[in-house]
DNA sequence: AGCCAGGGTCTGC
DNA sequence: GCAGACCATGGC
């Protein structure tokens, strides 16, 4: 189903999404750049209006309750070139869908969050994001990354700001970073900057190379190890064949998948430990009536 | 109040 | 190779 693009004075109205939803996207855990504004600062016949930044782009989005999206200050020139990709609206992804539902379990975490796309961020940012997230909670890693773009990024305007550049915090000192308030994750960030800004990592190359090598040069910084590498491949280099093995996601194969996902699973699998994640963290049913 | 969180490193067997 | 201590901080 192609998109229609309808230009307001105010923006640009986006129809005949299908299989996309704000908040299960953007709140799924791949992504902390962005936060849902308060309802009274909301337009009343817009729901769920979420603002944040990616790629040094600031974006203030709404979601009307028949799934059109509407992009505050946008134009279809910037939607094209990069909005539209960064939400990967133009993966099929209720074919996605249809295949992983094969699957009892993958079919109940499919319902359960429909709306689950996979974003396509910059690696920089995922992999500042993960190095942040271990062994930590969602809800403290988004307060640690605002902290990391409002102290070191750059000003976008209504209360946005970028992510600092490898460079930016390359030049920082670990008491730079206490404002942060990231613990001792605050030198795996340093090493990250450093190895990346001198192109002792280098992430441009990632996309080329097979995925043991990718994950290997991702782990050549300190503080990163396969999970974290997993994440940033998949959500900042849209690698879909790594499943993060987290916590939950333990728990997932202990409970729901002791001999591993199904094959219909096969060219999908971080789409498919999306869904599960998510299914897995926030229903309260999702462990129950294994093997019924 | 105490356990837990989208882990990794370092040490000691 | 592998288990266990340790790491900072705050959410619930």
């Amino acid at each position: 189903m192609p998109l229609s693009l309808t230009t307001l004075d105010c923006g640009l109205l986006v129809e005949g999404i299908d299989s996309f939803s704000l908040p299960m996207t953007l709140d799924c855990g791949q992504c902390f750049t962005f936060s849902p504004l308060p309802v009274s600062d909301c337009i009343e016949h817009l729901c769920q209006t979420w603002r944040g930044t990616a790629g040094g782009q600031a974006l203030t989005i709404s979601q009307r309750t028949d799934g059109a999206l509407f992009f505050h200050d946008t134009t279809a020139q910037q939607f094209d070139a990069f909005w539209r990709s960064y939400f990967d609206l133009d993966t099929d992804y209720a074919q996605i869908k249809a295949v992983l539902a094969q699957d009892a379990t993958l079919q109940k975490a499919i319902t359960y969050a429909p709306g689950i796309r996979i974003l396509r961020q910059r690696g920089w940012e995922a992999l500042c994001c993960f190095i942040i997230s271990q062994n930590n909670n969602i809800k403290r890693i988004h307060g640690i990354v605002e902290r990391l773009c409002q102290t070191f990024g750059e000003d976008l305007g209504n209360g946005c700001f970028s992510f600092p550049s490898p460079q930016r915090l390359a030049a920082c000192s670990l008491e730079d970073l206490a404002v942060l308030r990231s613990g001792f994750r605050a030198k795996y960030l340093l090493d990250a900057a450093q190895k990346v800004s001198s192109g002792e990592v280098n992430l441009s190359a990632i996309p080329s190379m097979p995925l043991e090598q990718a994950k290997q040069e991702l782990m050549k910084i300190y503080g990163v190890g396969p999970k974290v590498a997993d994440c940033a491949l998949l959500y900042g280099f849209y690698r879909l064949e790594c499943c993060p093995m987290d916590v939950w996601m333990k728990r997932v194969f202990a409970v729901l998948y002791p001999q591993g996902l199904p094959d219909c699973a096969r060219d999908y699998i971080g789409i498919a430990q999306q869904y599960l994640f998510h299914y897995a963290r926030t229903c309260p049913q999702a462990f129950e009536e294994v093997g019924a």
